[in-house]
DNA sequence: CGCCGGTTTGAAGAATTTCAAAGGGAGTGG
DNA sequence: CCACTCCCTTTGAAATTCTTCAAACCGGCG
């Protein structure tokens, strides 16, 4: 198995040891499932509403995300998948897909059959706690994001997102100082917040002008930690980090 | 055990089997858990943001929500959840509670130690599942509501609420006709929605002249299912019923 | 060089909020 | 049973946020 796979593998530990401490069985357990290893080209779809998966898949490299298209073309972004995640375990009691998740950058991605996770599910109860436990999270972020939707301004949405964001490369090692891989475009942002193009574009001239980030290419860098974390009204319990940002 | 109480289980018993069909040694075990009943008032809290409980509740009868105040006083209701529901089984898992749970009407809440629950979901893994399952319908809707607040007008948003609504009702047959309870406030519906109570009032008199709902005491009726369905583009898939409304 | 996806800008328009106040209806106390 | 109160609904008018449309710009890449 590639460098790449086990890092991510490390990752997804890392981020399911954060209440219950895996034993160094169970984590041998998660990385031995038996993966097919796939690379996506960006914009591509992972799984489709309608999809009935028989398996489910791990992000190694990349970036993913999950959304969905409304009757007139327009799409909601509910959530965005780095390195370690596991978008799509739903699928396990689900059948069948109610939304999309697709890639936003070229990726790769690991593919666990179900009746794999199952099996591993089944001997290691304590895995299972800490994969219920993840969705569980994925929850407590959606529901983050409606607070945004709901009841703050664009400036406040935009700031929390890359406190969100951030916070998240920041726990499982993939920040380089206050920097982070961001290939989204201001498109992708107004889909996650519910937005217009237009109306990103200038909120985040605001947040260049008042030097509480800077975009330099696919990366961004938060020049003023402080500040932006009050500006977006973040607290980052939401995530149930054991180590939150100090 | 009251007559009311039992009807609540025998609700979550249904709402469980959507999939995993239960068997009936299954259900007894459910429906043999140990419930501490308590009544409460309308608008208290059953559950507080910060809380770490260590028992789930049990929706026998009113109307529970979930929530979260806003630095300035602002709220977003992030769910309803009627008798036969469990909207707190996440703290199962995570400890710290990262929103509140309460009560809109006067309710019966039976509480089950999380001990319990845990004992019940080692000896029987399919109710586990069912319980696991459960909160990914939660999130489902979540991610609808979502949808909602980022992508659709305030007129297809409410329309597609009382779609979701009458719906859930019906699933666990506690709909008259095309009637459902309804104690809600349009302050409510604003706080859900992420609207404004005025134009939650001028939205709802447009669904009335247009004669799609109809308002009386605390109760809504549905005068156009079809049209109400259209209006709110509702599809129903994400709330992965086995029996969906004709 | 020229294309392409993404960003930026301007100006007009729409949806929705805010503020302020009046109206209604159900329950409570006198 | 009336009067009062409280909560919720309704209405009007002005203000704001955000969207839409349209076009120019910009930087990287084949």
């Amino acid at each position: 198995m590639s460098m790449a796979v086990n890092a991510a593998f490390e990752r997804l530990d890392l981020k399911l040891s954060t209440i219950i401490r895996l034993t160094e069985a169970e984590k041998q357990a998660i990385t031995r499932l038996p993966v097919i290893i796939r690379d996506l080209r960006a914009d591509q779809d992972i799984v489709r509403e309608g999809d009935r998966p028989t398996q489910c898949c791990l992000i190694v490299e990349g970036l993913a995300y999950r959304y969905k298209i409304v009757g007139d073309g327009r799409r909601q972004i509910f959530s965005y998948h780095i390195s370690g995640d596991t978008p799509d375990l739903q699928s396990l009691h689900l059948e069948r897909m109610d939304h999309n998740v697709g890639t936003l950058t070229a990726s790769r991605v690991a593919f666990i059959p179900h009746q794999n996770v199952r099996a591993l599910t089944e001997t290691h109860p304590r895995v299972l706690a800490a994969f219920w436990r993840d969705g569980l999270i994925d929850a407590a972020i959606f529901r983050e994001w409606m607070v945004g939707m709901g009841r703050r301004t664009a400036l406040v949405r935009i700031a929390h997102l890359f406190c969100e964001l951030f916070t998240r490369y920041r726990a499982v090692g993939l920040t380089d100082g206050n920097s982070f891989p961001y290939p989204l475009t201001q498109t992708d942002i107004g889909d996650s917040l519910g937005l217009s193009t237009v109306h990103v574009n200038r909120v985040m001239r605001n947040l260049k002008t008042e030097k509480l980030v800077d975009v330099t290419g696919k990366t961004l860098t938060i020049l003023d930690w402080e500040r932006l974390k009050e500006v977006g009204e973040f607290d980052p319990e939401y995530l149930h980090l054991r180590n939150p940002p100090s």
